[in-house]
DNA sequence: CGTACTGTATGAGAAGATGCATACAGCCCT
DNA sequence: AGGGCTGTATGCATCTTCTCATACAGTACG
């Protein structure tokens, strides 16, 4: 239920982890404007993480204005967030492709060849988006 | 001559930006292998950070194979990365595909629009590899 | 009412990240 | 040789991040 929200080893802080992630799910649509987010217990036991680092990640949501933290009752996607989403998922597909080719330049694969096998996956698992 | 290093108040860790940056800034040609890279002292004082600020992030450039550090001269890119063996560099294709297929999809982007932007940038660095 | 859930809060402590100052050793060029 | 550059290194102070262990208060529901 809350694998997108693998942590990665890179050096980026835990909360910092979570707070981008969760914004890229409200962005992408997967957490919609009303929708219970999902517990900060459920997020520290999930992540095996401090419910304070969860709590630092969701406040930081809140002071964006990506979510309403209700106490006692729980925490909800925000009204309207629609304006920055296409904008940004267009940076981060742009962020994603440098990434990639960054990556493939210093293994000494030809990024082309990667774009090639991304594709044959992203086909593989269901043509429409 | 720096400007693709401007640090952001993300609460990421400033010798990740940089590392990062620096890796995609290699991945994209703007640095090519045997180049020079900005000195740290360079770096340090641009960007108005500590010198072992930027050490730190070539440190793991250089770990990572991305450049190669000689005390006294200075760092450079390293050469083209082509010591894997045709099956490993296989494997490591798939590997960075499925990787970019995830991040992709949890950010809520089509995998093949990175697919795409990949293309691009690696044309526009160098049609033949 | 009582139980189970929610977010809020605190305090101690370890580990990491940054900055500042300062110094050293090696290379290059004049 | 000397000056100017390069990366390397250390010590100290400070702030942030993260964890662990608790505890509290409000809400929902049987």
């Amino acid at each position: 239920m809350l694998d997108f929200l693998r942590l990665e080893d890179n050096g980026v802080p835990i909360y910092v982890q979570i707070r981008d992630k969760m914004l890229r799910a409200i962005g992408a649509g997967r957490l919609r404007p009303g929708d219970q987010m999902p517990t900060m217990r459920e997020v520290a036991v999930a992540l095996k993480v401090d419910l304070n680092t969860v709590r630092h990640a969701y406040r930081e949501l809140e002071r964006t204005g990506a979510i309403v933290i209700v106490p006692a009752r729980g925490t909800f996607v925000a009204a309207q967030h629609a304006p920055l989403a296409r904008e940004a998922q267009e940076r981060r597909a742009e962020e994603l492709a440098l990434q990639a080719v960054a990556a493939a330049t210093v293994a000494g694969v030809d990024p082309r060849d990667v774009a090639g096998r991304i594709v044959r996956i992203a086909e593989s698992k269901g043509g429409g988006e």
